[in-house]
DNA sequence: TTATCACATCAAAATAAATTGATTCGTTAA
DNA sequence: TTAACGAATCAATTTATTTTGATGTGATAA
């Protein structure tokens, strides 16, 4: 047998995305994403009664590693699941779990 | 519809399940454990060049996890992978990228 | 029995991540 | 224009995680 590695830029992307859904405040912001669809910051806060920094912090951790998509629209921030990189991650028997909507 | 949350249990669980994983280290434990099967402590320290506390911290991050199994055998002690615990977590796809001997 | 091996555990230090409140920035409404 | 809004960013602090080296423990071999 070959003695296969595994290179450091995929162990340096698989971190950073574990990293990002290895936190109960971004699995909320998941969980809620998925409920509501595409919603912007200030819907965020209200359904989590998280404070906008804090937040935003989050949001950034998650946008960072793709797991959640933005699109801005006037003064507002939508944010929305990026289902496919988050298939691409996760066991469909956890999706269902987390992710009851779809 | 009815306004679903996520029970706090549940957050607890998998935000420990991924912080497991979110390491390189514990992602390249996981990922000999793949190539050689069982191993012993004194195989992964070599294989991975930790030394030996640092190993045995990250080992029991990922027991604590549930991503890996223990067997003592002697004076050793042997870890695998906990496969139907990460296939119930991970996609296929992913399964196949990082391990790929299965 | 004692020495050694294989490993876990511990306490201290170093590093990293999260929280907080304030500030900034772009957009829109007045 | 300027005031207010939605949200990002920043600096300081708090908290959590990781690393390190030393010590402890149970099993085996001498």
């Amino acid at each position: 047998m070959i003695n296969t590695t595994i290179d450091d830029a995929t162990l340096n992307k698989y971190e950073q995305k574990f990293k990002a859904l290895s936190d109960k405040n971004r699995l909320k912001i998941i969980y809620e994403l998925n409920q509501k669809g595409k919603v912007c910051v200030c819907d965020l806060t209200d359904l989590l009664g998280l404070p906008q920094s804090k937040l935003s912090y989050h949001l950034k951790m998650l946008l960072d590693a793709n797991i959640i998509l933005m699109e801005r629209i006037g003064k507002w921030n939508y944010y929305e699941l990026n289902e496919e990189e988050i298939k691409g991650l996760l066991s469909d028997k956890l999706w269902c779990i987390f992710y009851p909507n779809t």
